[in-house]
DNA sequence: TTGATAAACGGAACAATGTTCCGTATCTGG
DNA sequence: CCAGATACGGAACATTGTTCCGTTTATCAA
């Protein structure tokens, strides 16, 4: 087994939510038996792994980095990702996923207009961050092609509800459709990134502009 | 090791390759030799496997397919082109030369409306064949950088010849920019290629229409 | 607690590919 | 025709993605 786990304190982070989803009510199933823990472990260190070696190398950085990276051997990394591609999919569906989960927490945290101010930034990061990932979504492997449905089908919803939370309260106008803001700003991220001559900082000022256009009108 | 990659001697279709003809006569190039004849037969039949070879398997085919397809040892494949992507490369060149090369031809051969259209159509096939060459130019690899330039500067002249020869024989009109046209009928072309239902039939009725409209208000 | 066993693990081994090396064969000039 | 520069072929090496399998371990019931 993975003896090679010193730091430990991993398991502390709570990833019990997430169990538990199936069959609990009948008993004793011969059949089916819980994951064992060890393996969800790992499957979480290696998504972990995989954004982080994607992000110094590359996306063409090799398996067997991401595997050391995630203290696996590679065995344990193509069961459960059978393929590079699979990968590069389950670490692209993370991101997404914990970018459009930030959503629902900051329209909770702040009031609509800073939430949607907050998230639209935090989309800026995402799309800066998978600039890699995206143009290898457009390399001709088929194991992509359901990424784009997955991307909007996550991001649409949450930036719909906190546009519609921002219009109710007097912060936002009511006329912008939540998959055109996607696109424009995920144009306005993805070129001159952060390797810019200042940073990020172009984007978030064109970003702001774009956030003071959807106040504009706005009752006060 | 061999380092030094002297590469392109030009455009190289030129017949001889004398070397008497550089500078003054003096004697005694010792530095320099004519180069053997088995090595210019064999860098001509490695571009001609490479570009069979790329439309077969496509620009990803193994190196040594494409030593073997030539009738050689990949150490000669490689003595040529240092790297696989030079190889690239050099298919583009010739090509982009192949069809640059012809404008002149058909210019001599047909009235300037003839010479016009006939070689259009060449370029159209130029396009589709040539849509996986490229896609790799723009996979990030530096070895590409130059060969936008390349096919510009060698396409733009022979077009713009045709076209003044075309206009001034009262057979096209004037206000047609070569480049412009070029990139038009490229972006035809590369849209609904000749894997299309009906083959390259729907290409070449576009550009037939584009050829009409090149036509239209000319003096008769 | 303990033992049986399914599940998971690690990493050697395999296959495909780009690239390098070098002993041998061939061409060229004199 | 000879000597030496030049070029050749392909084995060998390096880097990946992927598979295999003997060993280890977590789980569960007794």
């Amino acid at each position: 087994m993975a003896k090679e786990t010193p730091t430990e304190k991993k398991v502390a982070t709570a990833t019990s939510t997430t169990r538990s989803t199936n069959t609990t009510a009948t008993k004793a199933p011969r059949t089916t038996r819980a994951p064992r823990a060890d393996a969800l472990r790992n499957e979480d260190a290696l998504l972990e792994a995989a954004k982080v070696v994607f992000a110094n190398i590359g996306v063409d950085a090799p398996v067997r980095e991401i595997a050391a990276q995630a203290g696996v051997g590679v065995g344990t990394l193509y069961r459960r990702f059978p393929t590079r591609s699979d990968l590069v999919v389950g670490v692209f569906k993370r991101e997404v996923d914990a970018c459009a989960a930030e959503a629902p927490k900051l329209a909770t945290a702040h009031p609509p207009g800073e939430a949607l101010s907050r998230w639209l930034k935090r989309y800026c990061q995402f799309i800066v961050t998978k600039k890699g990932l995206a143009s290898a979504l457009h390399s001709g492997d088929p194991a992509f092609d359901a990424l784009p449905a997955y991307f909007r089908s996550n991001f649409e919803p949450a930036l719909t509800d906190l546009l519609a939370a921002a219009a109710k309260a007097g912060e936002a106008r009511h006329d912008v459709d939540a998959y055109d803001l996607l696109r424009a700003i995920g144009n306005l991220a993805s070129t001159g990134g952060k390797d810019g001559p200042d940073g990020m900082e172009h984007t978030y000022r064109m970003l702001d502009l774009m956030i003071d256009g959807l106040r504009f009108g706005t009752p006060r």
